[in-house]
DNA sequence: GAGTGGTCTAGACCACGAA
DNA sequence: TCGTGGTCTAGACCACTCG
């Protein structure tokens, strides 16, 4: 009689067992098991409770460290580690001067409650029509306006976000996200385009209608995979820059 | 009296066995120890040579492959990876339909040798002034016009290229640098900025001059890091269109 | 001091690929 | 068939963090 591993009933038996592992903690970690920050189970707690030695257990715990889901320190622990990409503003843009990681300061310009758009549903994966937040609102540094951002959040789920008091949120939202909601981003895709600004834009980003910018749309999901914001920025085309580095 | 790892003599006694193997295997990779597809040592050789186990090397070389630097293939051995990071075209542009990979043709519109102007010398680390080979061309899919491409590579190491018949080349570089030069690429930094076309390329991408154009500038280094090519790369903004993952 | 992850070793068996 | 890397185990000792 073989002995079951009731712990990776979930998976792929024909896979190999480290591949089973990683599968069933992949699933735990997006499931939310555990907060970001907090530590997991010691090493040979889990590789008891999975039924394998503490080197197949610590392969496992190091290629997920390696791919940046987990935090792995020597006598604190092993913890989910917390998303923290870079803004993209700082990512896209040049900034006045090189140096310094500040962030940029935000004005809301508008938040209400309105029916989403065909683009904006497909993107939140919500039906058309269905309400949404949607936040408008210049970021800038140094008060030079730099991108012009318009995000939106499905409802109800993001009612409490739509309540807050304004002047009670910070320039990052996703710290905001965590704490009114316990949303945490897991992850994120961005698409590039270049168009031209309409007259709103081009007001709030002080260039003229119709010159180039550069739009960011992004979808921004939880560890869960799921969406749950959709932000579509633009900034100035003069300014954009952005460097990548292959392999 | 100590026991002393000769091969390992050029790297920090301070860091941990594996890193310091890591180290010095990866400063082998750069020197082309290896071309690439031809395979190192069997794991039992290396870890001899390291004097070190076999667990501890299988993890160095686990964590190279997982970089990008190694391939490992069961029954066929360890390579070193030649780099194969998509053309610029399929990464920053919308093609006519999605799906299949194509190279796109290239028509070469002059090649000459010429002194290196100052941002072209300065990308290369060659004096101002110094002779470089300059390559004209325009990429095209389906006979339509997407890319113009300028590209400096430094003398006297890239004669070959300045002499080998035009119609010999095929539309990618990389694979002449090798075939002809022994180069064989391992990096490459891109910039992205956006700016207006002078006559020259608006006239060969077919869109207005002044029009919006995206201009791509690459830094191609090889496995040692050397400085081989700097190309300055346009293509029509409105097809412009990049993905980005975040973590 | 107790518990955590970090490093390192030794050895077994399996699956794949080339000769 | 033989050598390669792939998987898995067991156990030792060290270094860091925290109460």
């Amino acid at each position: 009689m073989t002995k079951e591993r009731s712990a990776l009933s979930q998976t792929d038996g024909r896979l190999p067992l480290h591949a089973r592992v990683k599968d069933d903690l992949l699933r735990r970690i997006r499931a939310g098991a555990w907060r970001p920050g907090e530590p997991l189970p010691a090493e040979p707690a889990l590789a008891a409770e999975y039924d394998i030695s503490l080197g197949t257990l610590r392969r496992v715990l190091a290629e997920l460290a390696s791919e940046g889901l987990l935090d792995r320190r020597q006598g604190r622990g092993t913890t989910v580690r917390r998303a923290s990409f870079h803004d993209s503003l700082f990512r896209f843009f040049r900034l006045g001067d090189g140096g310094e990681a500040r962030v940029p300061e935000s004005r809301i310009i508008g938040r209400d409650i309105e029916a989403a758009p065909d683009d904006v549903a497909s993107a939140l994966l919500v039906d058309d029509g269905a309400d949404v937040v949607h936040v408008h609102r210049v970021r800038s540094i140094d008060g030079r306006p730099l991108l012009v951002e318009d995000i939106w959040l499905p409802l109800p789920r993001f009612a409490p976000f739509a309540q807050a008091a304004l002047d009670t949120l910070g320039p990052l939202l996703y710290p905001e996200y965590e704490r009114l909601l316990g949303v945490v981003i897991g992850s994120a895709k961005e698409q590039l385009s270049v168009t031209s600004a309409d007259v709103a834009t081009a007001d709030l980003l002080g260039c003229e209608e119709g010159s180039p910018v550069v739009q960011i749309e992004r979808t921004a999901l939880t560890h869960a995979d799921e969406t749950v914001e959709f932000r579509r920025s633009h900034g100035r085309a003069d300014a954009f820059h952005y460097q990548v580095e292959i392999r």
